[in-house]
DNA sequence: CTGAAAGCGCTTACAG
DNA sequence: CTGAAAGCGCTTACAG
């Protein structure tokens, strides 16, 4: 515990003290000392990685090994809440086995092929991908090391991927505003170009024609904070009501509560002057004024079922057809006048 | 940019097919050819650098450097949402001269010296981590990364700490809730054992003791979530209420979403029946219902102190005396009744 | 059961 | 200006 005031400790200095090799330390560290070491000397190996505070030089291991128990994962909007709450999921699946590891991607872009390659230089074990762009395998090599993507709908076949079915909640979320009696439905659009986005919007809007409700396509879009949605919403809330809309749909809560605060500078009444809804459902979406009605996309399942899936790809379980579909649903709140 | 099929793209390759060797490879991938390769080789390598899309192998670099330009960030709350603005305004500062990687903690713990042990196996260039517990330091080894520690008052002078200075907040908080005829507060606090925890609720207590406020020291405490904080507090309130407090200060914003939430179940009015605040300012405080009131922690700016300082400690100017504090301030609004 | 040795892919003196 | 060679700290056949 204690460890000496030097330098790193390395596997030659345990096994000095150990009085063994640097061989025998590997073994024992690396739990393949059974029915190979023994007892006695693996007990002294032990003590003395305890009394030095011995750990794995990750660069010489994995140099070795030509692979590390890292896992990274790749996300185009770390400071989404949503995003913790993946991690948190991910975090429990992937027990102790691995290391999770967040690379960060410059500022508010997609993460890409050289994003990958870059990562690629620490040999992990595997990858984890949230929310790619649509042309993210395009320019991907081979021959990099496996991964599992992450709400990335349109990849299936073609990656391991972990997806919602958007489809149950979208369909909940339309059957309620139109029993509201809206007509007209504005939509705000993510600025990242996340698949998942155009299949949120694409999808709303096929649902919508199909009861007979419209969805403005103006293409309005904005970053995924709370300020930049409301700056875009303060200037567009007039034009879509001027189009006729009486709902916006957001395409992230953290979007939506932009239109919230938009619509409170304005004076605007929701959801008597206009309706909003937004995806994720939030925690804090129980709490805002009004709370905010959201297509619920559960977010720690999301990072559980990708774990799972990156764990079975590693194993060697192939990486296409089966990916699982997580449930979306509607959480219906005062913000649409639930 | 195509890349070929097959394997890891070694120096190796790229010296054979610019005609060089690897330790010319190495000069120009590094930057260190100035001077020393000739401008005609130098444009060889880069092509062949291009066109095999060569990488640096982090393993085999970090351990021929000894070091790596990996700065990790380790940090006891990543799902909380103030914790992504921190890793904006890292990200800002470091630039590209050093990529962020974030080490993800055993659900809930405090970053101890385990963690530290195991990411230094990585042998990143510097450590960032946030809101530490006051024992961090105790068992933490010399000859480890540089460190600095984020939101850590109590740790100036042992290390290098970018803190904030929590007093002009907390005086306008108590100010703010004196003035608004309130006697007694009652006090959710985090129950992750951060120091900066700590420091906030002695700091009210004290300032409050000076107005004349009486804060009640009953010790709950709740995780750091809406949810947990919520269900809490819905058990709480009524006791509070009962020992005459008619006021909650909760230790973080997302557990004050908590304390709305509990009200509203238990159908009590805020800040009729009971004001509420919180700390850290999030933006989604501008749209809870109420929204509300605030001591704003400037977290992008914690952020990016934090990494200039590390970049200061990294070319050798001392961690002592002069550590920065970030001010805090009052964000006033409807739930404390302003 | 145990240890000497090769090799992972770099970087950095060092010799030319 | 350029390249051969040692060495970073491991892991893994391999020989004993």
């Amino acid at each position: 515990m204690a460890g000496p005031v030097g330098r790193r400790v390395t596997a030659a200095m345990v096994a000095r003290r150990a009085g063994t090799s640097v061989s025998t330390v590997s073994l024992v560290v690396n739990g393949k000392s059974r029915g190979r070491v023994s007892a006695v000397i693996t007990e002294r190996v032990r003590a003395a990685v305890d009394e030095l505070g011995y750990v794995v030089d990750h660069a010489a291991s994995s140099l070795a090994r030509g692979t590390t128990d890292l896992v990274v994962l790749l996300a185009p909007d770390l400071p989404n809440p949503y995003f913790g709450r993946v991690t948190t999921g991910i975090r429990e699946a992937l027990g102790s086995r691995h290391q999770l590891m967040l690379s960060v991607i410059e500022g508010g872009e997609q993460p890409g092929a050289d994003d990958v390659r870059r990562v690629a230089a620490f040999r992990p074990a595997g990858l984890l991908v949230h929310a790619p762009s649509p042309t993210f395998l395009d320019d991907l090599e081979p021959g990099g090391p496996p991964l599992v993507l992450m709400d990335a709908p349109g990849f299936e076949g073609r990656a391991a991927t972990v997806t919602f079915d958007l489809e149950p909640g979208v369909r909940a979320l339309v059957a309620h505003l139109a029993e509201a009696g809206h007509t007209v439905l504005a939509y705000l659009e993510g600025s990242t170009p996340s698949a998942t986005f155009t299949v949120r919007r694409e999808l709303l809007a096929r649902v919508a024609a199909e009861h007979g409700l419209r969805v403005l396509d103006d293409g309005t879009r904005a970053g995924l904070t709370l300020d930049a949605a409301a700056d875009v919403s303060t200037e567009e809330l007039p034009r879509w009501r001027a189009a006729g809309a009486t709902a916006v749909v957001a395409a992230a809560d953290t979007m939506a509560y932009g239109v919230l605060a938009a619509a409170h500078r304005l004076g605007l009444a929701v959801p008597g002057d206009i309706a909003v809804a937004g995806f994720d459902d939030l925690p804090y979406s129980q709490v805002t004024a009004p709370s905010l009605t959201s297509v619920a996309l559960p977010a720690e399942e999301l990072g559980r079922a990708a774990a799972q899936r990156l764990a079975a790809v590693l194993a060697g379980d192939g990486d296409g057809a089966d990916a699982p579909l997580l449930p979306s649903r509607l959480a219906a709140r005062a913000s649409t006048g639930a």
